[in-house]
DNA sequence: GGCTTTTTATTCGAATGCGAAAAAATCCCA
DNA sequence: TGGGATTTTTTCGCATTCGAATAAAAAGCC
């Protein structure tokens, strides 16, 4: 047996992340992943595994050469919550330590809920999920609506809580849990859960379109989620549109793309009328239709994501929330728009995919944070 | 005397970055600034006197405590060279060890000149320059027009040089000089002329605006320059506009935000007349101008600023190229006209300033880029 | 079956970087 | 004038990390 040293926790908690995600499985693979020697790597898969956070599950044979001993994550080791929030509901997941979800909690919220119960929601969930999930809580991530400082840990703004003002989730939280906790928007949190659970995994460059009460996007460039400098990066709803209206104060993208609204413009409903009970079958009776109504929304789609892609140059544009209900067909008339209205487009590789998660992807990213975020002790 | 350990190459380089750069002045200052301890931070900076990149220059004495001894770069150490052209001509800078503009040379080309003779003019002023400039050239930087891949050193493609594709101008140039090499986009060069030279050292998030014969911009994000899955990040110059215009195929931002056509609206100049022999004095003559043209260029830029900024987040917008010669004024009725378009702009601190650099901050910004990516042998 | 080739993992000495403590340089105040 | 107080810099022992060599495990090949 080798000695063991006292070694970093910010690199056992990366090879563990490598060793998850499936991009390393052997000592001599993660330690090109982690940029260590192959010496150095040894010692610390020594340790994950003394500690019971790795196990050896057999050989790989290569097309020649010793074989690798393949390293995998115990599952039972321990897990994580996610749980992502807005004024309606609340959506938790529990996630084992192998990055499988296990457990999934959903908490509706009573009309004009205020920030404390939110919070004594939010533990509430946990708690349920902790009855099933087996081994200790590791960590949480949490994805908040509205302006969300991540750094700091803080829910600065949201309009649909009428007193969600620089709440401390981070401090709150993680004294209740006495666990790591970590936080981001919602949509941002929703980035992290396509590169973990969705097609992002194997992307460095993509932007989420979460078009739902509200219009926002959420952009990854190069690997890292863009936050901007006041936390406010992708919040594209307050756009003036249509956008050549001079006089200012008139509509805004909000109003034109959000998920209700574009089922009303493809039902052909007027504001007056009711929403249907369930938005997402409500969408999905729409997704045939066809005629000036449909073309209509395509374009404003189309522009939204031309213009995007030209600032940014992004890979692809992910699809999520009740609109996913409109299927590739959708998708596929957004590209082909955009790529009318702007030539340009045509070379530079545009892509609309429908997100593959379902409606907890927000919670499934909360807990890619987490998992990210943690490190043995 | 301490024992010289052979010491790191990159960690040496970023240590003679902080100090040029004036954020580190001592050796514990240094040893925050770089995130290793004060210990090891003494060798290094022993060993970069005595190979004299650096030097000892007085005390500065705190309120209290034993005073720091002041580091500085030794300014003969050598110097880097900044080269950026475009199909008309090339500016190329010279600047000393310390970080200071020493030497300036400007070259016009002559018309469909071709990638072969832009490259021997390159080598050609980097020679010029290296007839004034004291001690070795250390490291060249490239800011190049159009699609560039900066970590391949590859220029992929520009418009208005006929056989300009593909260009390996980092291997070419490398190869000559027997120095290292560094290629950036001529605009996100512009960017890191800010960082170094301009009102950017202190921000961590800005945009650069280039309107010259097209429009552009580029990005800085968390102090890192965006450049997009397909190096073409911040082209915005082929967004339709008017943005309204359903037919497709219309004009682009280009058109109408470019340096001529901005001058020629503000000068109520059709298109048939010549432009004036010298833009800039062209544009500075109708700086105080006003009525119709003058508010609807400036509503132009304000729904574009507005735009860009609800997508990025980013703090402050710099103008750069001869639009400057609009000055303060221009910037201010950008600011107003884009709040009064969008209100929700007024809370995000919109914020427009002029560069205090002047024509060759194109140059400035590849010198830079030189600087950063220099170490020692 | 033994030999070489290939790839993975481990051993072991060397050394780089760190932490704690000491030294140095200055100010403050009695 | 001398003893804290404070801050920067250096010294020194120690231990983590690395590199090179070695061992291990398999395939291919005659």
């Amino acid at each position: 047996m080798r000695k063991n040293p006292i070694v970093q926790r910010e690199t056992l908690g990366a090879a563990v992340l490598q060793i998850r995600s499936g991009r390393a499985t052997s000592r001599t693979t993660l330690a090109k992943a982690l940029g260590i020697s192959p010496s150095t790597t040894g010692l610390y898969v020594d340790h994950l595994i003394a500690e019971k956070y790795l196990n050896e599950s057999g050989l790989n044979q290569g097309p020649m050469g010793r074989p690798r001993r393949i390293l995998s994550t115990q599952a039972g080791a321990g897990w994580f919550a996610g749980v992502e929030f807005n004024a309606h509901r609340i959506q938790a997941v529990g996630v084992d330590f192998s990055g499988s979800l296990k457990e999934t909690v959903e908490l509706l919220l009573p009309a004009d809920v205020m920030a404390e119960q939110v919070i004594k929601s939010i533990l509430a969930c946990v708690a349920k999920l902790a009855e099933t999930m087996q081994g200790p809580l590791l960590s949480v991530g949490l994805g908040a609506p509205g302006l969300v400082d991540a750094q700091a840990g803080v829910g600065i703004y949201y309009a649909f809580i009428p007193d969600w003002k620089l709440v401390p989730l981070v401090e709150v939280i993680g004294s209740r849990l006495k666990v790591p906790v970590i936080l981001q928007n919602n949509l941002r949190a929703i980035a992290l859960a396509e590169r973990w659970f969705g097609i992002g995994h194997e992307l460095s460059d993509y932007v989420i379109l979460g078009p739902r009460s509200g219009f926002g996007i959420a952009m990854v460039q190069d690997g890292r989620v863009i936050e901007g400098a006041h936390h406010a990066a992708g919040e594209v709803g307050r756009w003036p549109w249509p956008l050549m209206n001079t006089a200012g104060g008139g509509q805004e993208l909000h109003h034109a793309l959000s998920a209700p609204a574009t089922w009303r413009r493809l039902a052909g409903v007027g504001e007056q009328n009711n929403l249907p009970e369930d938005l997402r079958e409500g969408l999905a009776a729409v997704a045939d239709s066809s005629g000036p109504e449909w073309d209509a929304v395509c374009a404003d789609y189309a522009r939204v994501i031309g213009l995007l892609h030209m600032i940014i140059d992004t890979g692809v544009f992910i699809l999520h929330g009740p609109l996913t209900m409109l299927g590739e067909r959708f998708c596929h008339s957004i590209t082909d728009t955009a790529c009318a209205l702007m030539p340009a487009l045509r070379d530079a590789g545009l892509k609309v995919v429908p997100s593959t998660l379902g409606d907890n992807a927000g919670a499934l990213g909360a807990a890619s944070q987490a998992m990210e975020a943690w490190a043995p002790a």
